[in-house]
RNA sequence: GGGCGGAUAGCUCAGCGGUAGAGCGUCUCCCUUACACGGAGAGGGUCGCAGGUUCGAGCCCUGCUCCGCCCA
């Protein structure tokens, strides 16, 4: 143990900083390939490595290191394998603005020099990760640290390239795909992402060939028109009934066209009916054009400027020439209407430039065949989804798929392992081939572009564990136990990690899909620098410490809901990292004289209090426990916050204060021992939230012979075993019964400091037991000069009284104060219990709620209608004490009645019967001055009586 | 256009068929030798709106209104 003294407030900063270099070297982040030990594994989600974490990653990594401390502590072999993504797109752009600012150009350095300068970024990057990591706490194996472009993983990414590709799952084919100008790559569907804007609807005339007819299409981009290679109608529209078949004339280029009828492109009621028809240069329209065998005029380059093929108009960016085609049109007569129009267009994900549909050479996965089997594993239950409503989601996009887009044409990433002959040859191979296999000539040229990030991604669970070797790790920590990362990239990743886990292991990648949603700001609002609003972690933990951080997150974090983080809250958090460390001072001030071997052997039972503790503990235990296995780390959070802070602190440690400071050596001891092990229990639940301050404490605690090195190796509470019922029981009375007394006097105003006798009675001679023997616990707390139990009976004039199920507490006031206020307690209640009650005999007059209900729900409000009854009746009575009249003859009569006519009398109007009673004047022979207050209509269904009566003397 | 969430105390959220809860904030009192990053107490809710089912509805059903996401 520590001599120090412990500091009186909490400071994270220099505890944070101690103890992760401590764990790293001790080995304790480590998994084993072979265990006896049961798994546990999860690999990260990578984080990219030109990015610092941002909150979500504080979110995603807290969640997970919370659940990887917490089945290491339950004895699993656990491995949370850490990583880093290269991040094809948003790499290259990065370091590509970088070089910029040197006046360095890509294409000026060439792709060698380039690709090398990306890795220079990299080593950069990547300690800054690890010290965010440190910072944060979390508990991953370094040893086995990833990078998606590693030798190792490189090599599963051909392997699966070309076992897909020899399968027939791989192609490639001249389609038109996503592609963004700015970045000069192809994209995939889900890289796109979908604003509506504000754009509008060209009415254009089309003359119809050989006749004077003409077709007015309506479009959202008249550019294209240079592109057109029919127009289409709908063969059911009346309108250009006898037109198929005939020719249109594209007007500015005065091209024939045909005019085909086709009722999958064409919808009747949209613009015009008659759509001009471009498969170069729009998705709807490339497929009208297969299903036509339609010419593809490709008048848009890659830069988004009009080809060659677009005549006077070539070289012109696309919205220049949109400007210019709308002119002409005017000018010559054929713009017929112009009309505001909303529309989506497709963005670049990552440059925000609308993305032009581009027709090239690209390669593809076939997704169907992979999506089959991925949706059984879903739908069979090998892979649960948390929250479980994801699922439907899932299934959507996977009963919906497209093939997926996975060439780039970047420079970092993994290079395609496709090598082309000038025979037209294309040879798919692990290695490059010496020479064409069809023709025999050397010098292949391979593929320029590389893969979609997503494409390694999608491998990630399995080939960090050395896929495809079968290695002792693989062998041991696949399937992994959980993925757990952000809902937004379920279809980007998630699914995608199905899919090829399924293919090429035949196991599902992970057992568990657990989805976080987003970090906003307090206000909702999405975290953004353009917005100013973003809260860095790093930052915020230098501030409140990464404990307090942590636990916010955990505890904010409710399945299916966006979370809102504000700096306030982490502080209120801090407040209880705090709290934490003033009771384990409390504690280790308390344990000077505990003796080194205190805490061998079974603990002595001790008196109540120690019981009561123990139970409760054991009890969190279990709570916390269920609550982590579900994934429900609010419920957990809040589990032990409650233990910790309003049962250890304020009710334990107060209790345990008395035996301390008594003269019994023997209670003192059971004390200091229950004292010492409650508190390294509530750490150890609380570890995997608050890993630096628990360790800190921890190791300050006296220890049996044997105990782990850390903290962060030893067992997580169980909360199995025998509960002490009675003393759960027990101290349930004690806390009634001082809560109870605490009121009375708050609200009569009873000074503080001021000790004051007060009677306990109850009805059962068992409970008067309990009571008598916690007197000694009951009276400071409650500070009391003096406790007396007794059975009911007595009254006493000028008291104030407190009822309860099973107790009544007295409280003498005389000479204390203010009886205005007691008045004031005592009619509020009535009017509460009245309004109970009456509620009650309402519902119990029912005959159909009789005949229905079930049994024990009917006898349960007769009982309780009894109850109300007898405390009405008390309560009765003691209001006319406290006003000083005569208790009304005999007791048992007149009180009552008074309180149980009431309600009855009233017909069953709108009027609270609660209300009334206490708000009527007449009927209670109250002062007139009562009355300046008449209720308010829908006020309230409760009672409220006397809100705001001014203070006055009474009598 | 289709789908999925959400709307409960001032704020953030639990509760999901039988007497409306927590944390934070607010108010009152208190610097009592673990903690003022604290203690004791209090106030605060027609559970989005309208129908329906039920003996009984934040809770189930239908419709509507707002807000947010996803897909087309």
């Amino acid at each position: 143990m520590s001599e120090e003294k412990l500091s009186k407030a909490y400071d994270p900063r220099e505890v944070e900083a101690r103890w992760y270099p401590i764990w790293e070297k001790g080995g304790y982040f480590r998994a084993e390939d072979r265990s006896p030990k049961p798994p546990f594994s999860m690999a990260i989600p990578p984080p990219n490595i030109t990015g610092s974490l941002h909150m979500g990653h504080a979110l995603s990594y807290t969640i997970e290191d919370i659940v990887t401390r917490f089945e290491r502590m339950r004895g699993k072999n656990a491995l949370w394998l850490p990583g880093t993504d290269h991040a094809g797109i948003a790499t290259q752009m990065v370091v590509e603005r970088e070089l910029r600012k040197e006046g360095i150009e890509r294409r000026a350095i060439g792709r060698e020099a380039f690709v090398q300068k990306v890795w220079e970024w990299r080593e950069r990057c990547g300690s800054r990760i690890h010290e965010q990591f440190r910072a944060m706490g979390f508990s991953v194996d370094w040893s086995r640290e990833r990078f998606t472009l590693d030798p190792g993983l490189s090599r599963a990414v051909r392997h699966v390239f070309v076992a897909l590709h020899a399968k027939g799952l791989i192609y490639r084919a001249q389609r038109l795909i996503n592609w963004c100008p700015r970045c000069q790559t192809a994209l995939s569907d889900l890289e796109v992402e979908h604003e509506e804007r504000a754009g509008k609807l060209w009415h254009i005339a089309y003359a119809v060939e050989g006749s004077d007819r003409s077709l007015v299409v309506a479009t959202t981009r008249p550019e294209t028109l240079l592109g057109d290679s029919a127009v289409a109608i709908h063969p059911d529209d009346p309108r250009y009934a006898g037109l198929a078949g005939r020719r249109a004339i594209v007007p500015l280029v005065d091209r024939p066209v045909p005019i085909v009828a086709d009722p999958i492109l064409v919808s009747m009621e949209f613009g015009t009916g008659a759509v001009k028809v471009t498969p170069a240069h729009d998705f709807a329209d490339f497929e009208t054009g297969l299903r036509h065998q339609l010419e593809r005029i490709v008048v848009l380059d890659e830069n988004a400027r009009m080809s060659s093929a677009a005549g006077p108009y070539a070289g012109l960016d696309r919205f220049e020439a949109r400007e210019r085609v709308v002119a002409d049109l005017a000018a010559k007569g054929l713009l017929v209407k112009v009309e505001e129009h909303r529309l989506a267009v497709g963005v670049c994900q990552r440059c925000a430039t609308v993305v032009e549909p581009f027709l090239s050479w690209q390669w593809f996965v076939k997704t169907k065949p992979l999506a089959a089997p991925a949706i059984e594993a879903v739908e069979e239950g090998r892979i649960r989804f948390f929250p479980e409503s994801w699922k439907a989601t899932y299934f959507h996009w996977m009963h919906n798929i497209q093939d997926w887009c996975i060439s780039r044409q970047l420079w970092w990433g993994h290079q395609i392992p496709a090598w082309y002959c000038g025979c037209g040859e294309i040879v798919v191979a692990e290695q490059e081939p010496d020479r064409c296999p069809r023709c025999g000539t050397g010098g292949l040229r391979r593929d320029p572009d590389v893969l979609d990030t997503w494409f390694s991604s999608a491998l990630w669970p399995f080939s960090t564990l050395g896929w495809p070797d079968r290695t002792a790790a693989l062998e041991t920590f696949y399937p992994t136990t959980l993925m757990e990362t952000g809902s937004d990239i379920l279809f980007f990743w998630v699914a995608r990690m199905i899919m090829m886990g399924l293919e090429f292991t035949g196991e599902v990648p992970f057992r568990d899909v657990y989805l976080h949603s987003l970090v906003r700001d307090e206000n909702g609002e999405k975290m953004s620098k353009t917005k100013g609003n973003v809260i860095d972690p790093l930052e915020l933990t230098r501030e409140q410490g990464a404990d307090a951080l942590r636990f916010t997150l955990a505890s904010q974090s409710g399945q299916g809901r966006d979370l809102r983080l504000s700096v306030e809250r982490v502080a209120g958090f801090r407040a209880f990292c705090n709290k934490v460390w003033n009771a384990s001072r409390f504690s280790l001030m308390n344990l000077e004289d505990f003796p080194a071997d205190g805490r061998e052997g079974s603990a002595p039972k001790g008196g109540l209090p120690e019981r009561w503790i123990r139970a409760r503990l054991a009890q969190t235990a279990a709570e916390v426990t269920a609550a982590l296995e579900a994934y429900r780390f609010p419920d957990a959070a809040s589990a032990i916050y409650q233990f910790i802070w309003h049962e250890l602190c304020d009710w334990y440690i107060e209790l345990a204060k008395i035996p301390l400071q008594g003269g019994d050596p023997a209670a003192r001891r059971a004390a200091q021992r229950t004292l010492v092990d409650v508190l390294d229990g509530a750490l150890r639940l609380l570890h995997p939230f608050m890993p630096f301050i628990t360790e800190e404490i921890w190791q300050l605690l006296p220890h049996r012979r044997g105990e782990p090195p850390s903290i962060m190796v030893s067992a997580y509470p169980a909360g199995d075993g025998e509960l002490d019922e009675a003393a759960l029981r027990e101290m349930d009375l004690v806390q009634r019964a001082v809560l109870g007394i605490r009121r009375v006097r708050g609200e009569s105003n009873v000074p503080p400091g001021k000790r004051i006798p007060a009677i306990v009675r109850a009805k059962e001679a068992s409970v008067r037991e309990s009571l008598r023997a916690a007197e000694p616990f009951i009276r400071p707390l409650a500070q009391l000069s003096e406790l007396t139990v007794t059975a009911p009976g007595e009254r006493l004039r000028r008291a104030a009284v407190a009822l309860l199920p099973e107790l009544e507490l007295v409280v003498p006031l005389e000479g204390l104060v203010d009886f205005a206020e007691e008045e004031r307690r005592l009619e509020k209640e009535i009017g509460k219990a009245e309004g109970d009650r009456s509620g009650l005999e309402r519902k119990l007059s029912n005959p159909s709620f009789l005949e229905r209900a079930p049994a024990e729900i009917v006898a349960k409000d007769r009982a309780r209608v009894a109850e109300l009854g007898e405390r009405l009746e008390k309560l009765g009575q003691q209001l006319s004490l406290v006003r000083g009249e005569e208790p009304a003859a005999p007791p048992a009569k007149a009180p009552k009645a008074k309180a149980s006519k009431a309600p009855k009398e009233r017909p069953a109007g709108k009027a609270s019967p609660a209300k009334a009673s206490t708000k009527r004047p007449a009927a209670k022979a109250k002062p007139a001055a009562r009355k300046e207050a008449p209720p308010k209509p829908g006020a309230s269904k409760r009672p409220r009586p006397a809100a705001k009566r001014p203070p006055k003397k009474r009598r």
